[in-house]
DNA sequence: CACGACTGATATATCGTTATATTAGGGCCA
DNA sequence: TGGCCCTAATATAACGATATATCAGTCGTG
């Protein structure tokens, strides 16, 4: 059997020339009304589809974007993958997919793989531990990218959530109800998302003339929401409501008053953060603070379009609200 | 500022040639270790990274391969994405993913781009309304794909999992229990791995002489599951067991169950299938068939692996076997 | 000291496209 | 009929790498 077609082979079966087939392709030049359906003719006799490689490394556009997350299995990732796509591919981009799973080392090989092949953008949600060295190489190929949740560099264009504006929103919502003494729970490295979290959180506090404030550290998983509410519980049974780093705390957090036989909403109030597609369904359902990952990826597209339009521009920063989307995890305090 | 550098800017700063700057990093050819000192040396103040399609486009040899999922929210997916690449990436390729999202329009475009962009090769989970066309393109490109769950074409490599087996042993286990009265719970396409399924549900249910089988099906989701739950529990309060065609509707069943204050493994026994991650989190945790996504992953990655190596081999046809994993939502019938 | 064998580097063709220049052939007008 | 313009197609040179052939030297040896 034949090799894959390629141009030539569409112009053999034409009879004409190769550079006639790429003018009828792309629609450029002088071609008639008969040339060009006998060219149509044959690319679709002999299937043919172009090699996008040798396209893109003549004419110097990419229609290629690289997309490198930090985490995908977290559903929250899996609706913004939805939203960069949808906004990239109505231009023509092919967005492709890497995980890094929060390793810095698959993370530079991942982005050192992904400017081989020419990507011709990065939208990058960069894992903990991002060194230096991976940002020269990144500088270095001039590649437009855009950065989300994780500045890691002041030339980027960068979108990020109001985190400390989130927190605080959802601690005022529990002062609201009556809580006096709330406590943060989740996260344990001091990186970005969460130290400013926790700034709203403090912020928070001290405005609405709260009791002193409680940090309490957990791996950012359902497992360890789980672990922290029940030693919480345990160590603090003054605390009547918790905010925490994200929505997996959360519900880990509500598993742990489950299994003390206690119930989320009931003996306590809790707060998650992303409204994964889970909070909503969960019994009970998750008070939480959302920033509706979908549109978010439309933005981050819209940024990285924006951008290599004009390469030249200043590094841009946009910030995107979250906002209180409260359910039934979040009631007035029991009377003690 | 420069350009992006490129062979020739390495070969400038070193004072040689482009073809020694490219036998030093390729590793062939005769290189005095003084003139290897200093390429390399080039190498890294200028941050060179070669141009991938240039290379794959000369040489013939490609080493990005394209995943291309049919619902990457679920995060079963999100393991089998990291066996695979993790795989890959081991012998040095590029896994990109591509998510189609039950569309079968998606997915052919999906497809085109990633034919266009040239990749060595697919490993593909299709969407439900996969179409002959998109499958005469991929022929036509002699790539090497892999295919998961749902085979669609005899030519192509395929893995499957032995899906009536796994309901066998799930309606077996459920007999052993002392449930006589047991539906086959979600799903509603006539596709293979949901008639494999309840071919195997059947098949038992006759086999272990239970009472007269119930399909019941539903939108394959946490909603749907819910929703079919509530609906079963009212026409037939006579069931006592429900296996689920996926996690994600026998963790809805379960909620649907405890909408109407009853307990999966008190009221209800509930099986899943697929094992995600949070079977075994939820309260109560839940008993699935599981097929190891991270396993599987990896066992896609070999096959293709295999078929790159001899791409004249006949089309192979892996199955993995599922096992039960009993957790807390299978329990003996409550006494009437 | 002429010749071959070997070493270390370079020159050149090529991969599949697209951009640009060029050519062949009509038609129109002076 | 010669000159000019227009149309429709082709010829050719890139893009950035690699594979292969080739070329200078150096050395050993009869």
């Amino acid at each position: 059997m034949a090799q894959r077609p390629k141009l030539s082979t569409v112009a053999e079966a034409a009879g004409v020339s190769t550079a006639t087939v790429s003018q009828v392709l792309r629609g450029t030049g002088r071609i008639s009304e008969r040339t060009r359906a006998k060219v149509l003719e044959a690319v679709r006799a002999v299937n043919y589809l172009p090699d996008g490689r040798a396209a893109a490394m003549r004419s110097g556009v990419n229609r290629e974007i690289g997309l490198v997350l930090h985490h995908l299995a977290n559903p929250f990732n899996a609706e913004l993958v939805s939203g960069v796509s949808d906004r990239l591919e109505r231009d023509g981009y092919l967005v492709s997919v890497l995980d890094s799973r929060d390793d810095a080392e698959r993370q530079a090989r991942n982005l050192r793989a992904l400017i081989a092949n020419m990507r011709g953008g990065l939208i990058w949600v960069p894992a903990s531990g991002t060194d230096a060295a991976t940002l020269d190489l990144l500088a270095a190929q001039r590649l437009p990218v855009v950065t989300f949740l994780h500045r890691v560099s002041p030339d980027l264009d960068h979108v990020d959530m109001d985190n400390a504006q989130a927190l605080y929103e959802a601690v005022a919502h529990l002062a609201d109800l009556g809580h006096r003494r709330i406590a943060f729970l989740g996260g344990t490295a001091p990186r970005a998302p969460r130290t400013e979290r926790i700034a709203g959180y403090l912020k928070a506090m001290a405005e609405c003339d709260l009791e002193a404030p409680l940090i309490w550290p957990c791996e950012d998983s359902r497992y360890g929401g789980r672990d922290a509410m029940i030693a919480l519980r345990g160590a603090h049974p003054e605390v009547t409501a918790a905010v925490c780093n994200g929505d997996m705390v959360a519900l880990g957090a509500c598993l742990g008053l489950a299994s003390r036989g206690e119930r989320a909403g009931r003996e306590m109030s809790v707060v998650g953060f992303d409204d994964v597609a889970e909070a909503a369904l969960a019994t009970p359902a998750l008070t939480t603070l959302s920033v509706a990952p979908y549109d978010l990826g439309r933005r981050l597209a819209e940024q990285l379009l924006a951008r290599l339009a004009d390469p030249a521009a200043a590094p841009a920063t946009l910030r995107v609200d979250a906002m209180l989307v409260p359910r039934e995890t979040t009631a007035p305090p029991l009377p003690r």
